[in-house]
DNA sequence: GTCTATATGACGATAGAC
DNA sequence: GTCTATCGTCATATAGAC
């Protein structure tokens, strides 16, 4: 992996584990073992090189879901897999975390990339239920979008309770819930 | 005011706006209009100031909560009011954030409040789903835990929402879209 | 392209005057 | 109790050698 490159995946780590605020240049050359040069040469400064970490990781969130929410199965058996899929729960979700970023709040650059992922996957899971209800699985009084809102919102709210507690139980539980609240509006 | 008082609030704000990574004694003290010899005269220190002002948020969030979990109405209503409550959106959850800081997490003492609050505010509506079930207003096979963990996510995971999009429409949508499965568990 | 050296200011805390 | 002065370190960026 080339230096660009590893500067790169340094900032995609440490903004998933410490945030914008929390990430400083040092570290993310320490991490890349690189030299000062070679992050001013290969980028414009610090926020230059968070867009391009950004980025990276909303396509890759992206990828992701679409993986299991474009799989195989019932809408209801889509969006319960895309709720129980493998998740390094503690860890957090790389992309919503940001939005608890000041400095990321306040850049519409900075931001944009959240922004275009969590309402794209909004968007996906609005339509499968949409999907559902055409195809009878899901109650016909049910709106998609509010549905996809109450989908994600749980998962990334669970995010917080897990790490809150210190054990991914909370967000186990919070996703049980839901689809007990959702599995009920099947056929 | 006193010195120590306004200390106490001034932090109290920034950590809501900022966090704890973002928020900076001198940042403490200019909005306190206190010099530094004030704060470590009444403090041992950025962590024990932020301690006390994290102690004093969570118990009012408590408070609030209370206010509207312990109000009149059925066990549904409460809950609808809970998540209906008005809010300002866009400002998050000023304990929830606190779990998107790595010196937080990283520190027990001062992620104990944030814990508390959350698990106490859970075991509340659990409590609550639970009357709910005894009284025939929800469904019996609903587990009260997970549907509680359920509606703490979808107000955490809301913000999440609402400040990516820089709207709170995301984070009404999805209070809307629980309550729509919620409310048909109801009798 | 990558490195080290350097600059300027902020961070978090201490010392000591008043 | 509150203030200013000072400290050592880190944050972010630039300069210029190799």
């Amino acid at each position: 992996m080339n230096t660009s490159e590893r500067l790169i995946q340094s900032t995609r780590e440490l903004l998933w584990e410490r945030g914008y605020v929390g990430t400083s240049p040092k570290a993310i050359l320490e991490r890349a073992g690189a030299g000062q040069g070679s992050m001013y040469h290969h980028f414009k400064g610090k926020p230059d090189l968070a867009l391009t970490a950004i980025r990276r990781t909303a396509e890759e969130m992206r990828a992701t879901a679409e993986g299991v929410l474009g799989g195989p199965g019932t809408p209801y058996e889509r969006i319960e897999a895309y709720l129980r899929r493998e998740r390094d729960v503690l860890r957090g979700c790389p992309v919503g975390r940001l939005t608890m970023d000041p400095d990321v709040i306040a850049s519409d650059e900075l931001r944009a990339p959240v922004d275009e992922t969590l309402d794209w996957l909004r968007e996906r899971i609005a339509g499968i239920v949409e999907e559902g209800k055409e195809q009878g699985g899901f109650a016909p009084d049910l709106d998609g979008e509010e549905v996809a809102a109450a989908v994600v919102a749980t998962v990334q709210g669970g995010y917080v309770l897990a790490r809150a507690s210190g054990s991914p139980a909370a967000f186990d539980a919070g996703v049980r819930g839901l689809l007990s609240l959702l599995g009920s509006r099947t056929a």
